[in-house]
DNA sequence: TGTACATCAGTGAACGCGCGTTCACTGATGTAC
DNA sequence: TGTACATCAGTGAACGCGCGTTCACTGATGTAC
């Protein structure tokens, strides 16, 4: 982690490993820019110094949290959207692992995602948790899953279409997941109808060939 | 407004005027918390003092502008969203008419768009410019629009698709037109192209046949 | 038509609060001999 | 195995900056007679 000095001592880790833990529970209720450093380091019963002992400043503990999450990210990405994976299974069980994804994603770090879609929004120019990095990539590697899938999609463009298509999933997650309270109320569906709609819009949008007895 | 003192000269209805021209130019470039009252009097040729003559406080300057939005907003919506109004138009038809019209929104009144989901995500308690408030309506109405329709609709639930199916296109459209710069620059897609294939995908998930000849 | 007074409007320096950050100090752990 | 010293780690009161808000004052507009 480039935003955070080293610790030399298993005693400053632990505190390291509080002080991130302690920051990751309380974006589930605030955003980061709600959170203030004494409330923190109260929480992670540690101390103010002990924050500066590692990190440089307030955005750095942000970027930490988000290098921490992008490495297990970029693994199991690396490993969702490999190509060879996909060889041989049904269009329909790509789209429905791919929203199960998301969808999980969204809920198991609903505090952290929130805050840093909120940060990158907020701060379009803030290089280290720019959700370019985080999307991009993805975005465009499932365009890639896609393209490779023409004859099964109606849709004229499969690359542009897998790639929106999953945008369009993603960002109606967010809406829903992880700014349901304030936004999106109004649609009344639970997060099990909102996984299958979700799946049904975007086969819709591709125009995969419901085949019957296509099963996950 | 509820969020003004009312001026009883014309010459300060025109600071006001200037004052709200001045905060929607401003929320072009930057959001809400990032402009200060300083920075906004100074454009708009005006003073600190004059700004909390009218205004209780800075919260209250945003309110003000969403109030100002909502009321041409409200009248359109009332009119677009009349059932009467779309007696015998094509689903085609009123499909593209709800996509263009949530696009030309985002476009036209960006800055302003941008800092009322973002105030409203970063305060979900906020009551004023609630998005609940904004949103609530016009999504359920919808649902109703399409709900009248489902001869036409392959969807089980044509209301709940209706709806869903909205907050999908705006979900997107805020993603692409709101955020863009910081979020979803991977899919590259001119906004022409972005409202075609949101109909496309909006009709694909409703289930609506595509008759030959249904122009708009 | 003019004069006196009240209210409205505008000005900007100064205030004060919140919160990120610093720093002088204490204690713990590691290392050299 | 013990002692001296260096570095690491932790503490929390105090600092200082930014920015929203106040307020004492000046000027403009309206109203009464």
């Amino acid at each position: 982690m480039r935003w955070v000095r080293p610790a030399r001592q298993q005693r400053s880790q632990d505190t390291l490993d509080r002080l991130l833990g302690a920051a990751e529970e309380l974006l589930e209720h605030r955003h980061f820019e709600q959170l203030t450093v004494q409330e923190l380091v109260r929480r992670a019963k540690s101390s103010v110094g002990a924050f500066y002992a590692r990190f440089a400043d307030k955005e750095s503990l942000l970027a930490a949290m988000y290098d921490r999450h992008q490495q297990e990210a970029l693994a199991t990405v690396a490993v969702m959207l490999d190509p060879a994976r996909w060889q041989g299974v049904s269009t329909v069980a790509l789209v429905k692992t791919l929203v199960g994804f998301v969808c999980k994603l969204y809920r198991r770090k609903r505090g952290l995602m929130r805050a840093l879609v909120l940060h990158g929004h907020a701060h379009p120019d803030w290089r280290y948790a720019d959700p370019r990095f985080r999307d991009a990539n993805a975005v465009g590697r499932v365009g890639e899953l896609f393209a490779a899938r023409s004859a099964e999609i109606a849709h004229s463009d499969p690359r542009l279409a897998g790639s929106l298509g999953f945008l369009m999933v993603m960002a109606t997650l967010r809406e829903k997941i992880l700014f349901g309270e304030s936004t999106a109320s109004a649609v009344r569906v639970d997060d099990r109808r909102l996984e299958t709609e979700l799946v049904r819009a975007y086969l819709a949008y591709l125009g995969v060939k419901k085949r019957p007895g296509a099963t996950l």
